[in-house]
DNA sequence: TTCTCATTTCGTCATTTGACGAAATATCAA
DNA sequence: TTGATATTTCGTCAAATGACGAAATGAGAA
Protein backbone atom coordinates (compact mmCIF):
# COMPACT_ATOMS: atom_id res chain seq x y z
CA UNK A 1 0.00 0.00 0.00
CA UNK A 2 2.72 2.49 0.81
CA UNK A 3 4.68 2.27 -2.32
CA UNK A 4 1.00 2.16 -4.20
CA UNK A 5 0.62 5.54 -2.62
CA UNK A 6 3.52 6.65 -3.68
CA UNK A 7 2.75 6.36 -7.18
CA UNK A 8 -0.91 8.05 -7.03
CA UNK A 9 0.46 10.75 -4.67
CA UNK A 10 2.88 11.36 -7.24
CA UNK A 11 0.53 11.32 -10.22
CA UNK A 12 -1.83 13.67 -8.55
CA UNK A 13 -0.19 16.87 -9.42
CA UNK A 14 -0.84 18.10 -13.34
CA UNK A 15 2.78 19.21 -13.55
CA UNK A 16 4.27 16.06 -12.44
CA UNK A 17 2.26 13.94 -14.54
CA UNK A 18 3.30 16.26 -17.86
CA UNK A 19 6.79 15.70 -16.92
CA UNK A 20 6.18 11.87 -17.35
CA UNK A 21 4.19 12.42 -20.68
CA UNK A 22 7.89 15.06 -21.59
CA UNK A 23 9.84 12.05 -21.16
CA UNK A 24 8.40 9.35 -23.61
CA UNK A 25 10.60 10.65 -26.29
CA UNK A 26 13.41 10.14 -24.29
CA UNK A 27 15.65 11.32 -21.39
CA UNK A 28 15.86 14.91 -20.17
CA UNK A 29 18.31 16.85 -17.79
CA UNK A 30 16.45 19.16 -15.01
CA UNK A 31 17.22 22.46 -17.28
CA UNK A 32 15.51 21.10 -20.06
CA UNK A 33 12.11 20.32 -18.33
CA UNK A 34 12.42 23.45 -16.63
CA UNK A 35 12.76 25.53 -19.27
CA UNK A 36 9.52 23.11 -20.34
CA UNK A 37 7.42 24.56 -17.65
CA UNK A 38 8.84 27.90 -16.99
CA UNK A 39 9.02 27.63 -13.70
CA UNK A 40 11.97 27.68 -10.61
CA UNK A 41 14.76 25.03 -11.19
CA UNK A 42 14.37 23.91 -7.27
CA UNK A 43 10.15 23.57 -7.92
CA UNK A 44 11.41 21.18 -10.94
CA UNK A 45 13.63 19.55 -8.99
CA UNK A 46 11.66 18.46 -6.13
CA UNK A 47 9.08 17.46 -8.99
CA UNK A 48 11.41 14.99 -10.14
CA UNK A 49 12.59 13.22 -6.79
CA UNK A 50 8.80 12.63 -5.64
CA UNK A 51 8.28 11.00 -9.01
CA UNK A 52 11.76 9.50 -8.49
CA UNK A 53 11.20 8.02 -5.30
CA UNK A 54 7.81 7.06 -6.50
CA UNK A 55 10.28 4.70 -9.42
CA UNK A 56 7.85 6.52 -12.14
CA UNK A 57 11.27 7.66 -13.82
CA UNK A 58 15.03 6.82 -12.97
CA UNK A 59 18.14 9.32 -13.11
CA UNK A 60 21.73 9.56 -14.42
CA UNK A 61 24.23 11.80 -14.04
CA UNK A 62 26.77 12.83 -16.72
CA UNK A 63 28.84 15.98 -17.36
CA UNK A 64 27.33 18.42 -15.63
CA UNK A 65 23.43 17.07 -15.97
CA UNK A 66 21.73 15.00 -14.20
CA UNK A 67 19.14 13.30 -16.82
CA UNK A 68 16.16 11.61 -15.86
CA UNK A 69 14.13 8.94 -17.82
CA UNK A 70 11.36 6.47 -18.02
CA UNK A 71 11.93 3.10 -16.46
CA UNK A 72 12.95 0.19 -18.64
CA UNK A 73 10.93 -3.12 -19.03
CA UNK A 74 12.31 -4.19 -15.60
CA UNK A 75 10.20 -2.05 -13.99
CA UNK A 76 7.78 -3.15 -10.91
CA UNK A 77 4.01 -3.89 -12.44
CA UNK A 78 2.32 -1.14 -10.82
CA UNK A 79 5.17 0.90 -12.03
CA UNK A 80 4.87 -0.33 -15.05
CA UNK A 81 0.47 -0.02 -15.31
CA UNK A 82 0.32 3.55 -14.17
CA UNK A 83 2.83 4.85 -16.70
CA UNK A 84 0.87 3.13 -19.18
CA UNK A 85 -2.31 4.27 -17.50
CA UNK A 86 -1.08 7.80 -17.74
CA UNK A 87 0.47 7.59 -22.03
CA UNK A 88 -2.95 5.88 -22.62
CA UNK A 89 -4.82 8.25 -21.21
CA UNK A 90 -3.29 11.49 -22.27
CA UNK A 91 -0.98 10.91 -24.93
CA UNK A 92 -3.44 12.85 -27.80
CA UNK A 93 -4.48 15.71 -25.57
CA UNK A 94 -3.84 19.49 -26.75
CA UNK A 95 -1.85 19.56 -23.99
CA UNK A 96 0.74 16.74 -24.22
CA UNK A 97 0.60 17.89 -28.17
CA UNK A 98 1.88 21.61 -27.03
CA UNK A 99 4.19 20.35 -24.65
CA UNK A 100 6.02 18.34 -27.64
CA UNK A 101 5.62 21.10 -29.75
CA UNK A 102 7.69 23.08 -26.96
CA UNK A 103 9.64 20.50 -26.13
CA UNK A 104 11.10 19.47 -29.54
CA UNK A 105 12.28 23.20 -29.85
CA UNK A 106 14.27 23.05 -26.55
CA UNK A 107 15.90 19.76 -27.63
CA UNK A 108 17.00 21.80 -30.40
CA UNK A 109 19.32 24.59 -28.63
CA UNK A 110 22.40 23.47 -26.77
CA UNK A 111 22.18 22.73 -23.37
CA UNK A 112 24.26 24.95 -22.14
CA UNK A 113 22.12 27.94 -23.41
CA UNK A 114 19.43 26.57 -21.73
CA UNK A 115 20.72 26.26 -18.51
CA UNK A 116 21.88 29.61 -18.37
CA UNK A 117 18.81 31.33 -19.80
CA UNK A 118 17.28 30.01 -16.32
CA UNK A 119 19.25 32.44 -14.59
CA UNK A 120 17.11 35.77 -15.68
CA UNK B 1 -6.51 16.32 -18.32
CA UNK B 2 -9.18 17.95 -15.97
CA UNK B 3 -11.45 14.46 -16.15
CA UNK B 4 -7.88 12.47 -15.69
CA UNK B 5 -6.62 15.01 -12.56
CA UNK B 6 -10.24 14.48 -10.56
CA UNK B 7 -8.94 10.23 -10.83
CA UNK B 8 -5.18 10.67 -9.58
CA UNK B 9 -6.50 12.68 -7.08
CA UNK B 10 -9.33 10.81 -5.96
CA UNK B 11 -6.69 7.80 -6.01
CA UNK B 12 -4.04 9.92 -3.99
CA UNK B 13 -5.94 9.63 -0.28
CA UNK B 14 -5.41 5.89 1.13
CA UNK B 15 -8.92 6.20 2.91
CA UNK B 16 -10.36 6.49 -0.93
CA UNK B 17 -8.41 3.81 -1.65
CA UNK B 18 -9.48 1.55 0.38
CA UNK B 19 -13.08 2.27 0.01
CA UNK B 20 -12.87 1.51 -3.83
CA UNK B 21 -11.20 -2.17 -2.60
CA UNK B 22 -14.19 -2.42 0.02
CA UNK B 23 -16.87 -1.99 -2.86
CA UNK B 24 -15.47 -4.89 -4.87
CA UNK B 25 -17.89 -7.19 -3.81
CA UNK B 26 -20.91 -5.06 -4.33
CA UNK B 27 -22.81 -1.74 -3.22
CA UNK B 28 -22.11 -0.44 0.66
CA UNK B 29 -24.07 1.97 1.61
CA UNK B 30 -22.20 5.18 3.51
CA UNK B 31 -23.01 4.40 7.31
CA UNK B 32 -21.46 0.47 6.28
CA UNK B 33 -18.28 2.19 4.99
CA UNK B 34 -18.50 4.85 8.28
CA UNK B 35 -18.71 1.19 10.33
CA UNK B 36 -15.73 -0.10 8.22
CA UNK B 37 -13.30 3.08 8.72
CA UNK B 38 -14.22 4.10 12.42
CA UNK B 39 -14.56 7.64 11.23
CA UNK B 40 -17.03 10.39 11.06
CA UNK B 41 -19.81 10.33 8.45
CA UNK B 42 -19.55 13.67 7.60
CA UNK B 43 -16.15 12.71 6.42
CA UNK B 44 -16.83 9.36 4.58
CA UNK B 45 -19.36 11.45 2.86
CA UNK B 46 -16.36 13.34 1.47
CA UNK B 47 -14.69 11.07 0.33
CA UNK B 48 -17.06 9.30 -1.46
CA UNK B 49 -18.28 12.57 -3.20
CA UNK B 50 -14.98 12.95 -4.60
CA UNK B 51 -14.95 9.51 -5.68
CA UNK B 52 -17.97 9.52 -7.21
CA UNK B 53 -17.19 13.12 -8.74
CA UNK B 54 -14.17 11.59 -10.65
CA UNK B 55 -16.46 8.68 -11.92
CA UNK B 56 -14.96 6.28 -9.70
CA UNK B 57 -18.13 4.83 -8.21
CA UNK B 58 -21.95 5.30 -8.59
CA UNK B 59 -24.66 6.24 -6.21
CA UNK B 60 -27.76 4.79 -5.92
CA UNK B 61 -30.73 5.86 -3.31
CA UNK B 62 -33.22 3.40 -1.81
CA UNK B 63 -35.75 3.81 1.07
CA UNK B 64 -33.22 6.11 3.67
CA UNK B 65 -29.86 4.75 2.77
CA UNK B 66 -27.42 5.77 -0.45
CA UNK B 67 -25.16 3.10 -1.77
CA UNK B 68 -22.57 2.98 -3.91
CA UNK B 69 -20.88 0.73 -5.82
CA UNK B 70 -18.18 0.50 -8.30
CA UNK B 71 -19.24 1.70 -12.21
CA UNK B 72 -20.07 -1.56 -14.76
CA UNK B 73 -18.23 -1.90 -17.74
CA UNK B 74 -19.81 0.80 -19.37
CA UNK B 75 -17.73 3.59 -17.72
CA UNK B 76 -14.77 5.15 -19.39
CA UNK B 77 -11.43 3.68 -20.26
CA UNK B 78 -9.51 5.83 -18.23
CA UNK B 79 -11.92 5.12 -15.11
CA UNK B 80 -11.61 1.16 -15.55
CA UNK B 81 -8.05 1.22 -16.42
CA UNK B 82 -7.81 3.04 -12.75
CA UNK B 83 -9.70 0.35 -10.87
CA UNK B 84 -8.25 -2.53 -12.21
CA UNK B 85 -4.47 -1.07 -11.95
CA UNK B 86 -6.54 -0.36 -8.21
CA UNK B 87 -7.55 -3.63 -7.84
CA UNK B 88 -3.75 -6.22 -9.45
CA UNK B 89 -1.82 -3.79 -7.06
CA UNK B 90 -3.48 -4.26 -3.66
CA UNK B 91 -6.37 -6.78 -4.08
CA UNK B 92 -4.16 -9.37 -2.02
CA UNK B 93 -2.47 -6.76 0.19
CA UNK B 94 -2.73 -7.64 4.15
CA UNK B 95 -4.56 -4.50 4.88
CA UNK B 96 -7.21 -5.21 1.76
CA UNK B 97 -7.87 -9.05 3.45
CA UNK B 98 -7.96 -7.20 6.94
CA UNK B 99 -10.91 -4.72 5.88
CA UNK B 100 -12.78 -7.34 3.43
CA UNK B 101 -12.76 -9.59 6.96
CA UNK B 102 -14.25 -6.89 8.88
CA UNK B 103 -16.68 -5.99 5.79
CA UNK B 104 -17.82 -9.63 5.93
CA UNK B 105 -18.83 -9.09 9.98
CA UNK B 106 -20.53 -5.71 9.35
CA UNK B 107 -22.45 -6.87 6.07
CA UNK B 108 -23.86 -9.86 8.22
CA UNK B 109 -25.10 -7.51 10.67
CA UNK B 110 -28.61 -5.41 10.25
CA UNK B 111 -28.27 -1.91 8.65
CA UNK B 112 -30.12 -0.19 10.68
CA UNK B 113 -28.34 -0.98 13.89
CA UNK B 114 -25.15 -0.08 12.39
CA UNK B 115 -26.61 2.91 11.12
CA UNK B 116 -27.47 3.65 15.17
CA UNK B 117 -24.14 3.04 16.44
CA UNK B 118 -22.13 5.57 14.50
CA UNK B 119 -24.58 8.31 16.92
CA UNK B 120 -22.34 6.89 20.05
C1' DT C 1 43.11 23.78 -5.00
C1' DT C 2 39.76 27.12 -6.50
C1' DC C 3 36.09 28.52 -9.63
C1' DT C 4 31.95 27.61 -12.12
C1' DC C 5 27.61 26.07 -12.44
C1' DA C 6 23.65 22.37 -12.54
C1' DT C 7 21.13 20.51 -9.15
C1' DT C 8 19.38 19.77 -4.55
C1' DT C 9 18.11 21.06 0.07
C1' DC C 10 16.18 24.25 3.26
C1' DG C 11 13.13 27.77 5.14
C1' DT C 12 9.11 30.41 4.31
C1' DC C 13 4.69 31.43 2.67
C1' DA C 14 0.07 30.80 0.53
C1' DT C 15 -3.06 27.28 -0.81
C1' DT C 16 -5.12 22.83 -0.53
C1' DT C 17 -6.55 18.90 1.91
C1' DG C 18 -8.64 16.00 5.39
C1' DA C 19 -10.86 15.55 9.83
C1' DC C 20 -14.50 16.92 12.76
C1' DG C 21 -19.06 18.61 14.68
C1' DA C 22 -23.06 21.38 13.84
C1' DA C 23 -26.54 22.55 10.93
C1' DA C 24 -29.13 21.72 6.66
C1' DT C 25 -31.40 18.43 3.58
C1' DA C 26 -34.18 14.71 2.27
C1' DT C 27 -36.80 10.66 2.98
C1' DC C 28 -39.55 7.46 5.51
C1' DA C 29 -42.83 6.51 9.47
C1' DA C 30 -46.36 7.77 12.41
C1' DT D 1 -47.90 17.44 9.31
C1' DT D 2 -44.51 16.12 12.54
C1' DG D 3 -40.66 13.35 14.12
C1' DA D 4 -36.84 10.30 13.29
C1' DT D 5 -32.78 9.50 10.90
C1' DA D 6 -29.25 8.79 6.91
C1' DT D 7 -26.62 11.71 4.34
C1' DT D 8 -24.67 16.02 2.83
C1' DT D 9 -23.05 20.69 3.34
C1' DC D 10 -20.72 24.19 5.88
C1' DG D 11 -17.30 26.31 8.88
C1' DT D 12 -13.15 25.63 11.33
C1' DC D 13 -8.78 23.85 12.38
C1' DA D 14 -4.37 21.35 11.84
C1' DA D 15 -1.43 19.20 8.63
C1' DA D 16 0.29 18.50 3.98
C1' DT D 17 1.50 20.44 -0.42
C1' DG D 18 3.57 23.33 -3.96
C1' DA D 19 5.99 27.50 -5.20
C1' DC D 20 9.90 30.36 -4.54
C1' DG D 21 14.66 32.24 -3.46
C1' DA D 22 18.79 31.52 -0.82
C1' DA D 23 22.17 28.60 0.56
C1' DA D 24 24.42 24.02 0.25
C1' DT D 25 26.20 20.27 -2.54
C1' DG D 26 28.95 18.08 -5.84
C1' DA D 27 31.28 17.36 -10.17
C1' DG D 28 34.07 19.13 -13.85
C1' DA D 29 37.22 23.07 -15.52
C1' DA D 30 40.98 26.04 -14.81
Amino acid sequence: MRDFMAITKALSDPSRVRMLLALRRGELCVCQITELFGCAPSTVSKHLSILHHAGLILSRKSERWVYYRLPEKAAPVAVREALDWVHKSLAKTDETARDAKKLKQILQTDLAVICRRQKC
